[in-house]
DNA sequence: CAACGTAATTTTGAATTCATAATTAAGTCA
DNA sequence: TGACTTAATTATGAATTCAAAATTACGTTG
């Protein structure tokens, strides 16, 4: 954040800022299931630390959506659903529409080179097939863009909305089509990235999330009609 | 040692999530000064909770941006710094000008009305040279337009960042000149909601929250060196 | 006196304890 | 058996305790 922070002082960490990063992880990676209870017993137990830090992470968790508590029930791993979706993706697409403006503001030629890279990085992954690869790559460069905004208020607040879609594992599943049409999007935002052109990178970069929205809510439904 | 007799002590559900809200009206209305430290004691005396739902409370915040914590050296107000405002503003400007692009789309009649009405109101304050009443219209004005959207992410996100700009009390600040232009700018707000034209009402906002944050800016910067 | 070192005190972070709410298990009776 | 009570158990929310870190107070020395 924009408080006055010296770099070299010594970042001493506490434990309930680690447990957050622990929980995210664990509740991205569905190793906590979404809709079920957050054991925090075990967690407890699993962390070496008592439910006081732990607590006070699920208090933070909660206030970034990740799970939700219910008085004197606990909390759960929240569900990502449908209508969190159609919510979520409209507010990332504006986000990043920014990120896309700033970064043709202040992106460095060595940036530029870094996403250049990255990009023909994914276009390998994307010809082997290597889905995990791919987006993971994809997820770098999004985030080279974000941090050549130069804006660390945007980043935490794209972070903390990706984060609560990442929860859809939507990663598992992308036709051959949304894939192709992805990377042709990805060919567009290199393209007006290189030329800085601000405007038209932020239009593609809204679209990109808009095309992701879409194919995000349609894998939900099949899931949904799937278990009926 | 706890004790029941302060009317302010806190008695209902969730006590964290009522000391956040709680802690948040102090800070915005800076009865917690900023850069100062948080007197966790003294508050836990007045509220008449113990310090663990503050500390989680406190957690909370800092993750919001509006304390910072020290480890070991517990939680301090943040200042907002002008480097903060030039990168909040412009997210909440994308923010605001996506809730004006959705309002359009979504808002019925009757919430218009509401709007003319407390737009008129504005209008009367001004008039009067009211600036608290006109500030708090101001805000209602801008979140009925929020409302209307329907996306409680969008809602909330920009509550937040909202939250972080009213902690400089620019309301105390602004001149003739400023306050006559925000108006206007109200006016084409207003106007283009009736038409519900989306893309010049989210243009309009965008620029409206660019004007502030100069405003905001000068005031900051003047401020600053008053104290030189 | 000022700079330094050290002991006393306070504050912090986290573990533990405790009262209460929620859940589960056991018992009752139609 | 199965629906309904009630007791036992467990989990939760919050207060309290405790070790360690930070701060303050107090001497000492040059």
């Amino acid at each position: 954040m924009a408080q006055t922070t010296n770099p070299q002082a010594i970042t001493r960490t506490s434990l309930h800022h680690e447990l957050v990063g622990r929980l995210q992880t664990l509740i991205i990676n569905a190793d906590l299931e979404p809709g079920s209870k957050v054991p925090e017993k075990l967690l407890c137990d699993q962390f070496g630390v008592s439910r006081t830090p732990l607590r006070e992470a699920l208090k933070v968790l909660a206030s970034d959506g990740l799970v939700r508590l219910e008085p004197n029930r606990g909390a759960w791993v929240t569900r990502v659903t449908i209508e969190e979706v159609e919510e979520v993706f409209p507010v990332l697409g504006a986000l990043e529409a920014l990120s896309g403006e700033l970064a043709c503001q202040n992106i460095t030629d060595a940036e530029i080179d870094a996403v250049r890279d990255l990009h023909a990085q994914m276009l390998q992954s994307y010809k082997e097939r290597d889905l995990d690869v791919y987006f993971s790559i994809n997820q770098k460069i999004h985030r080279a863009i974000l941090l050549a905004a130069r804006n660390s208020t945007l980043t935490s607040s794209c972070q903390a909305l990706s984060l609560r879609m990442q929860r859809a594992r939507y990663l598992a599943n992308m036709t051959q089509g949304r894939w192709q049409d992805a990377v042709q999007e990805h060919e567009s935002i290199l393209e007006f990235l290189i030329a800085r052109d601000g405007p038209n990178l932020a239009r593609t970069l809204m679209g990109h999330m808009n095309s992701k929205r879409l194919s995000v809510v349609r894998w939900l439904q099949s899931e949904g009609t799937m278990k009926d």
